[in-house]
DNA sequence: TCCGAAAATGAGAATGACTATTGGTTTCAG
DNA sequence: CTGAAACCAATAGTCATTCTCATTTTCGGA
């Protein structure tokens, strides 16, 4: 464990992902700091062999094992596609809320952001939705499909 | 093949589905027509041990293979979650379009719609984003993650 | 600082949803 | 009726992911 790591966790990133590993009786290990660099890092959903090339100090067992620690936490989210592998990010509340293009033709994806009133909007019509079902909402995802520009 | 359909294909939707198999040169075989019986029965995204078990006449590997070729015709679509299999249902435009709640409890997954205006408002933001970005949009995909009133 | 129990790690084996193969059956145009 | 193409079912892979277990690391108490 003598490599540069990949990108920096502040103070308070750092601080808050140890609370909530501490929360769910779990340490905040070099192995997991890596993974969460990475992360960082590559900025985007990332699968999980991408993840382990990005840092070869990462066992695949380890990397699986701690992503699922990791994501039972609440520190990062696990994105599945029809692609062959899953993904994983930063958890929204410790980055910002977004939502997904997702490119059918090479699995890609991106975040993006709806401005303030389309998201309001969404907001209150989903909560119109749940109400009326009976259903205890705990977040929402919105995925846009369609072909990436590399790929076009 | 003497048991009774789950559900009834009534004329149209037959032919459309013929039509949709016939441009990637299939037919709309008893197998395949038991597929997307068993689908309109369930009335909401199914398990394949489901569909499976919906009709037993199946053979596992042939209802995996066959609903390959119902998706790649358009005629189903694929659902992946986090749970342990892909669900499918009829597609969109043989039925109407909807977004789906998801039980991060149980799995299961129900169908909802959004209001027409919620609806439109979403569509725009939508397009914005795409126009932004350079993304061709297929489709987009709205999931409201939460707890089912049955799993309360 | 040193120690020991509990937690974490890593290499490889096991699991299981899904896919490919194969050889026989059905369909349909001519 | 006939033959080729499409389809079917059984079964043997495939491969991402999870499990096992022996070893190492962590960390609070002595």
């Amino acid at each position: 464990m003598k490599t540069e790591p990949l990108a920096t966790i502040d103070t308070e990133l750092d601080e808050q992902i140890t609370d909530l590993l501490r929360q769910s009786g779990q340490r905040f290990t070099k192995g997991r700091r890596a993974l969460v660099e990475a992360l960082l890092a590559g900025g985007q959903p990332m699968p999980i062999p991408q993840v382990l090339k990005a840092d070869t100090r990462l066992a695949q067992s380890s990397a699986y094992r701690n992503l699922v620690v990791l994501e039972a936490a609440g520190v990062v989210t696990r994105i599945v596609t029809n692609d062959d592998f899953a993904r994983y990010e930063l958890a929204e509340h410790l980055t910002h809320h977004h939502h997904h293009l997702i490119c059918s033709s090479c699995g890609d994806v991106a975040d993006f952001a709806l401005d303030d009133q389309a998201e309001a909007g969404l907001d209150k019509a989903l909560h119109k939705i749940a109400a009326a079902t009976g259903f205890t909402v705990e977040a929402h995802r919105l995925d846009l499909l369609g072909v990436c520009s590399d790929c076009d």
